[in-house]
DNA sequence: GTGCATCATGGAGTCAACTCCAGGGTCAAG
DNA sequence: CTTGACCCTGGAGTTGACTCCATGATGCAC
């Protein structure tokens, strides 16, 4: 039998491959986000895989914009059984619902953008007037990633 | 000549209006998301409909994710001409480019609450284990609006 | 010309989500 | 068995985006 237990890692590993800081990890662990990570004899944090896949998974959840308490509501239906699972598709649904609505929301802003990046090139070839149209009555906007996560080293 | 002026508002209709705070109104032009407003000679802020359609497109601006600084950037370009239209046309790209990857974020992870959705949905029809499987190694999440923006009353 | 709602300003407070820090263990290498 | 990298806890600090407050002026109705 070949000794291949699942590989864990400690906090340093984990943060990089999530792409989080260590701090965020301690954080999300008090703030309810994760159970309580097992310790090393000497008390030190232990991340397997599957926990890895649920730190990517609340960084996806949060980059399409839930807060951290809307995500340990999902997260933290650690019960079992049948019941817990019906209150979770509940929750699913809502949030599935509200995704969608983001999702036109963000199609409606797409609109509008490209709208005004015609408009900008049609005053830049020299049609109408010199106004930039953006600035004005019918200005839109564009989008910007969820947050810097720049794994800042803890303390080194 | 019928004396049709554009209407004008006081900064408390405008903030019925746009479903903002007064004290949002006055923030946003502290911050040079609004250039400062025209007062009346008693010194009240007057807002015009140009000036609401502003607000608006800064309202869905954020609730698609982009920072007040971000939205700043694209609205204070108020000089003038040709130049700045340019200017304004490479940040509105930058931004398109950023929206469509937070398009395909929020469609992936719309895919992910799908599949979620469906596995609860077999457990609760018996198939299988009852366990949740959102809880656990391949869970998806909701998404959340952005900001609960209630329009409390700036001190009735 | 007196009320009363509405407004102004400057500054302090709040909340979420981190981020940093001090003081002190753990552990693998040499 | 010391050293350096890494980790622990508890708590304070930071940033963005508001929100609230005290104090005082406006403005329209009666």
């Amino acid at each position: 039998m070949s000794n291949d237990t699942a590989p864990t890692y400690r906090i340093g590993e984990a943060a990089a491959r999530t792409a989080l800081s260590r701090d965020t990890l301690r954080y999300y662990e008090r703030m309810g986000l994760l159970p309580r990570q097992p310790r090393t004899s000497g008390g030190f944090r232990v991340y397997d895989e599957a926990t890895l896949e649920r730190l990517l998974f609340i960084t996806r959840a949060q980059a399409v914009g839930f807060s951290l308490e809307d995500i340990r509501q999902l997260v933290s239906f650690d019960g079992q059984g049948l019941e817990r699972c019906g209150r979770v598709r509940h929750l699913i649904a809502t949030k599935l619902a509200e995704l969608d609505e983001r999702l036109s929301e963000l199609r409606a802003f797409r609109r509008s953008l490209v709208g005004s990046l015609r408009a900008c090139d049609a005053v830049l070839a020299g049609d109408g007037d010199p106004e930039c149209p953006v600035v004005d009555p019918e200005k839109p906007l564009g989008p910007r990633a969820p947050r810097e996560r720049a794994l800042k080293r803890d303390r080194a």
